[in-house]
RNA sequence: GUUUCGGUAGCUCAGCUGGAUAGAGCAACGGAUUUCUAAUCCGUGGGUCGCAGGUUCAAGUCCUGCCCGAAACGCCA
């Protein structure tokens, strides 16, 4: 919030207790009055009365003398140790809505504090396809790579793909024993979703198998799945199949290359129709012996250590995170010893001054210790990794399980979606006049949906996903904040159709009622939020604002008419609102990759 | 056991560096349309902010202890 009104009081005071001292990036910060309150802005003096060493009883008082002299002021009140001010009409409009350019156009963070940013985010794995729990993490790491762009950084999107291991075997024994040669194409199913059923159909032969080995042997009963998994015939089958792939067995490799391809080609639908892109993928299956040489290196400089029987270990004891094994006794490579070659290799490919990983909060032990070796080993930019842990996805019924059939198919709920928002539409238009972009109209609304529905929670929480609630379009929903500009698009579509063209002569002194007013105080905290929403890592800040802003939108449009002014000049003034209103929201939307449909 | 994250209205969640009488959406109930799109707007009811101490002029917010829930603490990834 920047009105100049704020800035001479800041100069005023810095100005009468020039002792206090409180340094250049001191500035008075307005928040909204409260609707009861009757103003247009809030100065809240406790904030920073403190620098002066002063009662803030008297620093409101001060002020409210101070700005209700103001020119811009029309009013300001003291209300203990607030001050309540009414701007004039063009003061509220001035140094908001009359300058959209300057709140749209330029990144918000000055140079100096633009960084290079690298996100890795998705990183699925191609055995199945992705459901409602990869949903949340594309659509975090893709807002998130996105609002960082739009504040100013320079992005790097990554994705890591797990395409190999003892996951991807099952889906291939499976696939040869009960597959019939069955392809996408033959078959009529996606890539991932067939690769898919093998993996499901893997492990209903595992429990077969499972229970008979507990029944024929007694003693067995009370061992874990784990613990059987290689007694039984098709889980040593797998077993056998990846020290083939590690082999480089012709035949393995060529079933592997097959059905990866058809995942991938499933993922490419998925990701295009959420609107993902990444700049670099990495296979895991050309990463996961990096990092090896990384612990010879370490051995030698001391920061690691050689137990008795050949493993390699580091000491973390002095930050609490114990011993971790890097190189087994066989000479073989742990998860972590990867981690370590990936982000190295991430580091050098793209030198990026911050590194990001989107990946579930139940790996934040594991990033803990990853910054505190790489750190041990001496990287300076260790300093600047961060792992952006977002809770799991939960449904009513409770957790989702692959198992159990209980998750939500991130295709399935798309179709869904954009049914329901196609139905909903038909439903509006009325019979015979169906528009011809509904199909890109309905999945603009359906996408933007589940999006907003996943972004408007803080990403560290653990979320309840109601297929019931979400399937609603009313309240707090991205097809709300949608609707907000459709309805403006409608407007302007009147406009024009009227002959009526904004101008650049707006009188902005014209549009004094509450509501218009709000609209430019709220539109004068965007920038503020753009940055705050980056710094935090956070969407639902940005999220919780456009909701505000689209309400107050509501609002003005239940309570004025725009076309139906009085006269053409405060009909002008208006559209001019409204559009630059609409501006702010889809500029918010889309920095979350949201899109924002011609009509609803 | 240790660590981390949660606990705010019937439900799902906001509440930034402590500041006015704790908010929103949904659900419930009651209203609003001769007017630019009702996917809208307005109103009513609904709260010991997990519990107990402490710091402060001021605590949902900071500190300590405890209770409850989730996750992690692998030579799985």
């Amino acid at each position: 919030m920047n009105y100049r009104c704020l800035d001479d009081l800041r100069s005023f005071l810095s100005g009468k207790y020039p002792d206090a001292k409180p340094g250049s990036d001191w500035e008075i910060v307005a928040d909204i009055c409260p609707a009861e309150m009757n103003g247009d802005i809030t100065v809240n003096c406790f904030r920073f009365a403190k620098i002066f060493r002063k009662n803030p009883d008297q620093i409101a008082t001060e002020s409210a003398e101070f700005l209700s002299s103001h020119p811009d002021v029309e009013k300001a009140e003291k209300i203990k140790a607030f001050v309540n001010v009414t701007l004039k009409g063009e003061a509220v409009h001035r140094d908001t809505v009359a300058k959209i350019n300057e709140i749209l156009g330029s990144p918000i963070l000055p140079e100096g504090k633009r960084q290079k940013v690298l996100i890795e985010f998705s990183a699925p794995n191609t055995n199945k396809p992705q459901h409602l729990g990869h949903v949340r993490n594309n659509t975090i790491g893709m807002s998130l790579a996105s609002l960082m762009k739009r504040v100013g950084h320079d992005v790097v999107r990554i994705n890591l793909v797990n395409d190999r291991g003892i996951h991807i075997c099952k889906s291939m024994i499976a696939y040869q024993r009960f597959g019939e040669g069955a392809t996408p194409e033959s078959s009529g199913r996606k890539g991932d979703h067939l690769v898919g059923d093998f993996y499901v159909r893997f492990d209903q032969e595992l429990r077969k198998q499972l229970a008979e080995l507990r029944e024929k042997n007694g003693e067995l009963k009370d061992k874990t799945d784990e613990e059987l998994f290689l007694q039984t015939e098709i889980g040593r089958s797998a077993q056998d199949m990846l020290q083939k792939w590690e082999a480089g067995d012709p035949e393995v490799k060529s079933l592997w290359l097959k059905m990866n391809s058809w995942v991938f080609a499933g993922f490419a639908k998925t990701y295009e129709r959420m609107g993902i892109e990444f700049e670099h993928t990495y296979l895991e299956s050309q990463t996961y012996l990096l990092g090896k040489d990384l612990v010879e290196e370490g051995v030698k400089k001391g920061t690691f250590f050689k137990r008795e029987d050949g493993a390699v270990l580091i000491d973390l004891e002095d930050v609490k995170l114990g011993k971790k094994v890097l190189l087994r006794a066989d000479g073989t490579s742990v998860y972590m010893t990867q981690d370590l070659g990936t982000t190295l290799l991430k580091y050098r490919d793209n030198v990026p001054d911050i590194q990001i990983w989107v990946v579930g909060d139940e790996q934040i032990h594991h990033f803990k210790t990853l910054f505190a070796i790489l750190k041990k080993m001496g990287y300076k930019w260790a300093e600047n990794l961060h792992h952006l842990a977002y809770g799991m996805v939960n449904l009513p019924t409770g957790k989702m399980k692959s198992r159990e059939g209980t998750v939500v198919d991130a295709d399935d709920l798309f179709d869904e979606m954009v049914a329901l928002a196609k139905a909903a539409t038909m439903e509006r238009v009325g019979e015979g006049k169906v528009p011809e972009d509904i199909d890109r109209r309905s999945e603009i609304i359906g996408l933007g949906a589940i999006k907003f529905n996943l972004l408007k929670f803080n990403p560290k929480t653990t979320i309840m996903f109601d297929p019931q609630a979400s399937i609603k379009f009313e309240g707090d929903t991205g097809p709300y904040v949608q609707y907000a500009c459709a309805r403006i698009n409608s407007i302007e579509r009147k406009a024009k159709e009227a002959g009526l063209v904004i101008g650049d002569d707006i009188n902005w002194k014209l549009a004094s009622s509450h509501e218009e007013k709000e609209l430019s105080v709220r539109i004068s905290q965007y920038r503020d939020v753009l940055r705050q929403s980056a710094e935090k890592m956070d969407s639902s800040t940005l999220c919780e604002y456009l909701l505000e802003l689209a309400k107050a939108f509501n609002r003005f449009y239940r309570e004025h008419s725009v076309l139906n002014a009085d006269n053409d000049e405060l009909k002008r003034t208006r559209l001019a609102l409204c559009c630059r209103t609409r501006d702010v929201v889809a500029d918010g939307l889309k920095s979350l990759t949201i899109d924002v449909p011609a009509a609803m």
